[in-house]
DNA sequence: TGAATTAGTAAACAGCCGATGACTTTTGTA
DNA sequence: TACAAAAGTCATCGGCTGTTTACTAATTCA
């Protein structure tokens, strides 16, 4: 009860959240050109017109909801001696799911002028330049750089061009080498 | 003699090529979304009507554009032992010049629907197959599968997304390194 | 030479896109 | 309950897109 105590039908916060949950999910399935406002506020259940009221423009609605998002605290968490395996047990064998997934905003934004500042800016601040802190060593950038390179690399080829990378059934043989790639640049040093 | 013997001025095949060959420089900037087929009929010198006319559409016209481009012909040619060195030479450092640059065409044209198959089918027969069939041994198509995604997310992260992957000056470090990577699932076997 | 074929052009169509400003409805409060 | 502020809607604008149809001009060949 300490929140919410009036059913308000009218919630201009809720619907922003609500705008940006969907703008997510088409930018992940379309990339940024690709999305058309009207999608979103059709999916949304809210009027084109909230968009540019509450975000300013197309590109405002994208910067408000793809860069806090942009991160890999949750595979840096934990004993970097695993970092290969866990990052291979993450992306291969990814399903296709409904839903959001920044990796596609990624690769399917690469191609929009007003999508990649934001991009670089978010990768680099939020993922390579933490990560290559956390690598440490020789080369740490160079290193960091590679591992985003071999992750993005294999969801544009397995995921979104859809080539079947895989002989056997399950993905057990990618994952493994999958894995050894990844930790060989977490070991270097 | 044999060919061109008179030199005509309207020549429907010089044109088609002159089409093309700008069709490939504007798919690079672009992608297939982003390129119009105003531009490159403006840029070949052409009136629009043209595209739809020779190549029945855009999509068309892309499919007789990109995909016969698409080999790895010149790197796997040589030594596989330095097909590493080989690959991290071309691709690390090189220089975001104006003309046509197949990796781009591909990461720029992720997003669209149409480019998507016709890639696919390409990157598949023309490059990945072909080149697991080069490597042998074990896990030969997982294998195939992530040195082109190395590469193409290496291009994607440093290029297209333009994020600075070099600690140092000339990217010698990121050479060797990238080279190692490539050049450990050549050698697994 | 003159007619038929081919190369190329001009103009417009139907549809979609992001963005805007005026309008209506609900909410919070005095 | 009246009223002002906020939340949300509606209709439309200007511009651009790929494609098509009708047309003109150059080339080929009998």
């Amino acid at each position: 009860m300490s929140e919410n105590t009036k059913p308000r039908k009218r919630n201009a916060e809720a619907t922003q959240a609500r705008i940006i949950e969907v703008a997510r999910e088409v930018f992940t399935e379309k990339g940024y050109d690709g999305a058309r406002t009207r999608a979103i506020a059709d999916r949304a259940g809210v009027n084109v017109a909230l968009i540019n009221r509450y975000f300013g423009s197309k590109e405002g609605l994208f910067a408000m909801a793809v860069p806090p998002t942009l991160t890999i605290a949750s595979l840096t968490d934990g004993p970097m001696d695993a970092f290969g395996a866990r990052v291979a047990s993450v992306f291969v064998g990814k399903q296709i799911h409904d839903g959001y997934d920044p990796t596609f905003v990624l690769i399917r934004s690469a191609a929009s002028p007003e999508a990649v500042p934001i991009l670089r800016k978010a990768l680099r601040t939020q993922i390579i330049e933490p990560l290559a802190a956390q690598l440490g060593g020789e080369d740490a950038l160079e290193r960091a750089c590679l591992i985003v390179a071999l992750i993005s690399g294999f969801d544009l080829t397995a995921r979104v061009l859809g080539i079947n990378c895989f002989s056997d059934s399950d993905g057990a043989a990618m994952r493994r080498l999958f894995a050894a790639q990844i930790q060989t640049l977490v070991d270097v040093p």
